[in-house]
DNA sequence: GCCAACGTTGGC
DNA sequence: GCCAACGTTGGC
């Protein structure tokens, strides 16, 4: 199985690319979209590329470098009556919700930018520049990741 | 803070 | 199964 490649959004003000920094790794919770849901739970595999995204940030941009670590199971706070994430109609023989663990890997030299990003021309099929797309867990293929590592990891 | 676009919910 | 209403996302 080939390795394969993520975009992962966070608010920083939620969760920072710094804090996972300091975190090494961490448990991706409280995704509650199906779509993203069902790529955690089907298709990312331990050693998978991730690009770190800010989202609702200034200047919303790819930080930096992670990679899976822990595939797919149980995301515990759907189970937990106090957590704003829970589901009551989650039991944990029949779990709804479905989190991945990434580690920290690397900032990029050169963050990039949602206005830069828009104006690479072999980007321009990226779901995240798409109007209006959403999806906080979305597939990178091979040709954006190259071309990302290269505008952002210069050697 | 605004608001367009989207996903989800629930009445029918 | 349709679709209007609602809540959320996220750039600006």
């Amino acid at each position: 199985m080939p390795k394969k490649y993520w975009l992962m959004k966070s608010e920083p003000e939620h969760y920072s690319f710094e804090q996972l920094k300091k975190d090494g790794a961490t448990g991706w919770t409280a995704v509650r979209n199906y779509q993203a849901r069902n790529f955690m739970r089907d298709q990312m595999k331990l050693g998978d590329g991730v690009l770190f995204y800010h989202s609702n940030a200034d200047p919303a941009a790819i930080v930096g470098l992670a990679e899976v670590c822990h595939e797919g199971h149980p995301d515990p706070t759907q189970f937990e009556p106090k957590s704003e994430y829970y589901d009551p109609k989650s039991k944990p023989e029949s779990p709804t919700w479905i989190m991945v663990g990434i580690k920290y890997l690397a900032a990029l030299k050169h963050p990039l930018t949602l206005a830069e990003l828009k104006k690479v021309k072999g980007l321009s099929s990226m779901p995240l520049l798409k109007r209006g797309m959403r999806l906080s867990v979305q597939p990178v293929s091979g040709d954006e990741w190259k071309i990302i590592l290269k505008l952002g990891q210069p050697d």
